[in-house]
RNA sequence: GCCCAUAUAGCUCAGAUGGUAGAGCGCAUCCUUGGUAAGGAUGAGGUCAACGGUUCAAUUCCGUUUAUGGGCUCCA
């Protein structure tokens, strides 16, 4: 037997027998503390679990606890535990189809007779508990894939059959701790003793493999943690993302409201809620005038043919909402602003020497959203989206996307968001316009990226039929991601509506389009910004900045004053004349999250002062009214980034 | 669209083996004039989501519809 070399990429090395497993060389390798932490190794890109044999020269980088990957085979693991209870506990009456690790947490399908009732959890995760303290280890096989194939058509795990058909493989692994065997790529932990700390979560309806044409699959949802305190902490962020919900805010802070008489996904933006959405329109005008954009206006609907000569109609037509008759021409209404755009584009006959046009509109576009998949203002049916459209020769591309993504992060670094990750999307494999188009526009997306100092990963095949694009998806707070601006090159349109400029070589060219949203939609931003901010917004488009209060009626007269005083200066203020004691308005204001509370007893009234209550319960000296005027003003410009 | 759950006062929620309902907050009126997170009293608010069925009787049981929530799928 031949000897071979092991190392670790802690610098410790050791020479051993072949066929050594993983958890071996790390016995000899790793002080017992270091080895207790260690989850798996990967070796030559491969992730191991402890038990694989080693049989050549190794290198090995540790997995540890704390570390994301850590995490994954942790949860994958528990998923497996999971569905040995469940296969415990229901017997021959569930069929096990898949269970993977997800971004913080697991689930595992099953097919049932009887849906799972979150009360049936209890009986569940009393199982897993037994399981994990059994300290069962987690052993892999590996098996010809006919063999396996019988194995589980035995069972009648028909899903199992056929997953193991599918891959085609010649061989297949699985992994059995205690009762249980699962067809698994691996890798799991030593054994189930290392789940510390897991929560079943929540039971929803899933297809098999995510297609609805499949049978519907019961999928529970789950989460684990190798110590106590982390799962602790996560439910508890969880708790903070229920209050945060905009949903909740909305209703609370009275910002907007849906009804059953209007109809699903349509939004009825109430006083403040307007006001807010007002205050973030006025910036985005503001800021695309400062970043030489122009403003459009365009109509809700168009004839049918637009959407005709578009192509909207024939892959857009699910998405849209039936016709209307008008003076017998047929109409329907906008699920997009492009063609407007280009309407006004060829209104006039265009020159190079006007490029490149930049277009913006706050647009109101209606689109089909399946019932199921509304939620609040994240997704609705009738929303704005700030588009903008840039009409450019291919030289002027890389420079056109830079700036955009310039004034992209500007905006969200404004609103308080400075993380994010972003995607760029290549070619799909249906698709329209030149392997040469498509190769020099996402050149320029992708140096505009690299120009902006801005790190991407890249989607292969997942761009849009039309072009490539740019994806940015903003982390709130609570890190959670959310999917809002785009910046798409299309090559489809121009080429529809057979747009053209005069180029400086006085022959006719087709002009390169750019479609972008950089909040998405006005629904969707401020349903982010609301969780983001859990509704204590900034001063600067917080819809009230100020609440006057007086302590008794004597100072009713002056509040008035100081109330008309203060919104002829501009400032967002409102009055609290009622009544009631002052700890009562106080505690009002407070939870309606109104950033200054102003009160007025017979000192300030006799001084001609306010005295300034914050937001956390300090305050500032009495100052006087101009005071107060000029600092609001001050603190919203400083908050607007100017 | 599909699976599961839910729908009671403006809001948050109780409620009865089937006999038309209650609390707190909010709102109105009155007392109280109180300096940094809830002073007190009285009162007005409900076709118990809609429609149909079973029943002497349905808010309660059954069915359908609508909406909402958790997911699948899709997306700004």
């Amino acid at each position: 037997m031949t000897d071979i070399k092991i190392d670790i990429d802690n610098g410790e090395s050791a020479v051993m027998p072949t066929a050594t497993t993983v958890g071996e060389a790390l016995s000899e390798l790793l002080s017992n503390k270091q080895r207790k932490r260690t989850v798996a190794v990967t070796v030559a890109g491969e992730t191991l679990d402890l038990g694989t044999p080693l049989n050549t020269d190794s290198s090995l980088s540790l997995i540890q606890i704390g570390s994301d990957e850590s995490l994954e085979i942790l949860r994958h693991s528990t998923a497996h535990v999971m569905a040995e209870a469940v296969r415990e506990i229901y017997g021959k009456d569930v069929k096990v189809a898949i269970g993977p690790s997800i971004e913080n947490g697991f689930y595992y399908d099953f097919e049932c007779k009887e849906p799972f009732k979150p009360e049936d959890f209890e009986k569940i995760e009393a199982k897993m508990t037994e399981i994990v303290r059994k300290a069962l280890p987690f052993t892999r096989t590996e098996m010809c894939s006919d063999d396996a194939i019988k194995h589980f058509d035995d069972l009648g795990e028909n899903y199992k059959v056929e997953l193991i058909r599918d891959l085609g493989e010649d061989t297949v692994s699985l992994y059995q701790q205690g009762s249980f065997t699962d067809l698994c790529r691996g890798p799991h932990l030593p054994n189930t003793s290392w789940i510390k700390a897991f929560k079943l979560q929540r039971v929803a309806g899933a297809y098999w493999r995510g297609d609805e044409k499949n049978a519907m699959l019961q999928r529970i949802y789950g989460t684990a943690f190798f110590d106590k305190k982390a799962l602790r902490k996560h439910l508890n962020t969880l708790e903070e993302a229920k209050k945060r919900d905009h949903r909740k805010l909305g209703k609370e802070l009275q910002l907007f409201t849906m009804q059953d008489e209007i109809g699903p996904g349509l939004i009825l933006w109430q006083p403040k809620g307007a006001l807010l959405r007002k205050l973030i329109e006025d910036y985005w005008k503001d800021a695309h005038y400062r970043n030489d954009y122009e403003l459009l206006y365009t109509p809700h609907i168009a004839r049918q043919d637009l959407w005709k000569t578009s192509g909207h109609l024939d892959f857009y037509a699910e998405n849209m909402y039936s016709g209307m008759d008008i003076d017998d021409v047929r109409y329907q209404l906008k699920p997009m602003n492009c063609p407007f755009h280009i309407g006004i584009y060829n209104s006039n006959k265009r020159s190079y020497r006007e490029f490149p046009i930049r277009w913006c509109e706050l647009g109101t576009v209606y689109r089909y959203e399946r019932a199921g998949a509304l939620h609040g203002l994240l997704r609705v049916r009738g929303f704005t989206q700030d588009d903008a459209h840039i009409f450019c020769t291919p030289e002027q591309l890389e420079n056109e996307i830079f700036n955009i993504l310039d004034l992209n992060l500007e905006i969200l670094k404004t609103f308080g968001f400075d993380q994010y990750d972003i995607y760029l999307s290549t070619r799909p494999e249906k698709s329209v316009g030149t392997d040469e188009n498509w190769e020099q526009s996402t050149e320029a997306l992708k140096l505009a990226l690299e120009k902006k100092g801005l790190s991407f990963e890249l989607d292969p095949g997942e761009g849009v039929f039309y072009g490539p694009k740019i994806d940015i998806k903003i982390k709130d707070q609570l890190g959670r991601s959310w999917q809002c601006s785009t910046i798409q090159v299309d090559f489809n349109l121009p080429e529809r509506f057979k747009m053209s400029y005069t180029g400086s070589d006085n022959k006719e060219h087709q002009p390169i389009m750019i479609h972008r949203a950089l909040m998405g939609s006005l629904e969707r931003f401020i349903g982010v910004l609301i969780e983001h901010y859990a509704g204590v917004f900034p001063l600067w488009f917080a819809p009230v900045q100020a609440r006057i209060m007086n302590i008794t009626d004597a100072q009713a007269e002056y509040c008035e004053e100081v109330y008309m005083k203060l919104r002829k200066a501009g400032i967002r203020i409102e009055k609290d004349l009622r009544n009631e004691k002052l700890n009562y308005k106080i505690r009002e204001a407070q939870m309606e999250k109104v950033p200054y509370m102003l009160i007025i007893g017979d000192k300030e009234k006799d001084s001609g002062t306010v005295t300034v209550r914050l937001r956390n319960g300090k305050n500032i000296a009495d100052m006087s009214i101009d005071d107060f005027a000029t600092k609001v003003a001050d603190e919203c410009l400083e908050g607007r980034g100017i």
